[in-house]
DNA sequence: TTGTATGCGTTATCAG
DNA sequence: CTGATAACGCATACAA
């Protein structure tokens, strides 16, 4: 592998000229004479030179590379989450490195040594399931290394955040069902230990409060997130004494499963039954009925996220951010009532 | 950036060692006494020591990595390819470098420059709908990098190859309509001039020719791989003399449009007109009724196409070698007659 | 405008 | 078993 590859010497033998001088025409410094630079260059392209990016990374001692760890590339929202941070990153000459969790704390800590080891200039992360312990991301900030988060955020660390509004996408979402006339509003949740799933309780709690309604317990089904827990959800809400004519879920699949449920035993959404998911997953709007939902914008999270990152990289005294992202409601026919 | 860091130079300072005893006790070296290994590591530990990749790599003419060029990671069969290759490679001591063509053909020609430079061990591509010249990866074989493809394959030119047998994925398909006593056979065909839909197109008439029915050109319609196409072409078949009672599609998203058109239209799926699609799409589960399409094992290909890496990169004088991945037909309702 | 010398942090080679 | 030295390919301070 080694000695197939052309180097600054090589093209500075060929035209009886120093390394340092080729190298300076390569980045077109400004005191070389442009003849020079026509020169280099031709040949350069002529023998298919290529700078090699580790030694240039090297001796510069940056490899203008951002390290982004997300749980999953195959969901949709860090997919364009991703998208999203290369668009901002790649016009500011960065590169990207993405790795996987996997939603494991101990992979995403090796995620971290990798990338600390290629020197990355900084790291954008979407934190596992598992992380609660964040000792190697303290780490990152103790070496310098700019540090944002974004979508999945610890509380207890100082630094620059992209979050989405989670509140208020939950509280839209209810003030919505009830102010289109539904009465009883239930509510499939997400585990209380985690912000985000908190914060869409606490949307549905306030705009029932803030409507005068009663919020009861036995509304809520707690832990709620998959397609299956959905299903089985709506099995109990339907068997209830006061059966609830709408459900606002914490997650699309959950949201899924109701539905598949409802309509697998004659009760009509939206008339019988409305329903609300969360996410906007790209099923939401293929399903019957399409199902109304709230959109995250990971897209713009990304692009935040790396703004976040380019400035904190530009001012040595930053000071850390958060940007907040308000979610936006996808209403759709599963909660439009044909009245 | 560059002062904060510790280098085995400093490890050695503080041990009153040698830099290379250092590292060499870093490595694992089968003669550095095990005692200095344990003191070596722990310092290391100590002091946060971390290994400058770039440093490594550049010295050792390879940096363990492997570059994945794809249309757009925010596919739900791109990024399982990608878990795939990553399993596959991480398990073998590789790193990803994942880059996007956005389906551009001088995206890609970018992707790949900067994954030279980076001196990737490899290349792993899809590539994008604009390649047709292949100039650029050429020249990756010419730098004796090993490059192999998946999925979108260029014919014309001798490389490895994990390629989904579409021919017998649209056979199958047409086959089982076929033999669920549906007459009249339509197709929603792609671009002629891309080898998968040529494939599929091939597959369907041959399936027909096979099993003695006439295939008239009136039934398939051309480059229809979208949803806005797909809801089109159902509105043109719906209009002929004699009305198809199959569709089978060479997209599940021009499946989706038909089947949108159709029911609409008060055109019942399957009774009157049966759907099938090609891909099964995560959404194709979760419409009404859910739509019959062909599974083509991202994930598979992925870990194929890094095999075949993993086996070039260790023989030498390898030979280039096309796996074919068999699809699989995932029967759902949209092709259920109940009768 | 160009050349010289040096170092980025490792590892490989050659001694000892 | 360990040490000294050079080299990977490039970029920069300094000199000319």
């Amino acid at each position: 592998m080694g000695k197939n590859h052309i180097t600054i010497h090589d093209l500075a033998k060929a035209l009886n000229l120093n390394a340092s001088t080729v190298s300076r025409a390569l980045n077109d410094h400004p005191k070389i004479s442009s003849e020079t630079k026509k020169i280099v260059n031709q040949l350069a392209l002529e023998m298919n030179y290529r700078p090699n990016a580790l030694a240039s990374s090297l001796r510069k001692g940056s490899a203008n590379t951002v390290g982004v760890i997300i749980p999953r590339v195959n969901r949709n929202f860090f997919a364009s989450a991703i998208e999203g941070i290369e668009a901002v990153l790649n016009k500011a000459g960065y590169h990207l490195i993405i790795a996987q969790s996997n939603e494991s704390l101990e992979k995403e800590k090796e995620c971290i040594d990798s990338l600390l080891n290629a020197r990355v200039d900084g790291i954008i992360i979407s934190i596992s399931w598992e992380t609660i312990d964040l000792a190697h991301l303290l780490m990152v900030q103790e070496k310098k290394v700019p540090l944002i988060f974004f979508d999945r955020i610890p509380h207890n660390i100082e630094a620059s955040k992209v979050r989405l509004n989670d509140f208020m996408g939950a509280y839209k979402a209810t003030e919505y069902l009830i102010t289109h006339g539904y009465k009883q509003i239930a509510h499939l949740a997400g585990p209380k230990h985690l912000h985000m799933y908190a914060e869409r309780r606490r949307g549905y709690v306030a705009a029932l409060t803030d409507y005068g309604f009663k919020c009861e317990d036995i509304y809520i089904i707690e832990n709620c997130l998959t397609q299956d827990k959905g299903f089985e959800a709506a099995k109990t809400l339907t068997s209830l004494d006061v059966i609830p004519d709408a459900v606002f879920c914490a997650s699309d699949y959950s949201a899924l499963g109701a539905m598949m449920f409802l309509k697998e035993n004659g009760i009509v959404i939206p008339e019988d039954i409305a329903v609300f998911g969360f996410s906007n997953e790209p099923f939401t709007r293929f399903i019957d009925p399409p199902l109304s939902s709230i959109e995250q914008f990971p897209y713009k999270m990304g692009e935040a996220a790396a703004q976040l990152f380019l400035e904190e990289v530009k001012d040595k005294n930053y000071r850390p951010q958060t940007i907040e992202i308000m979610p936006e409601m996808m209403v759709r026919k599963s909660v439009q009532r044909l009245d």
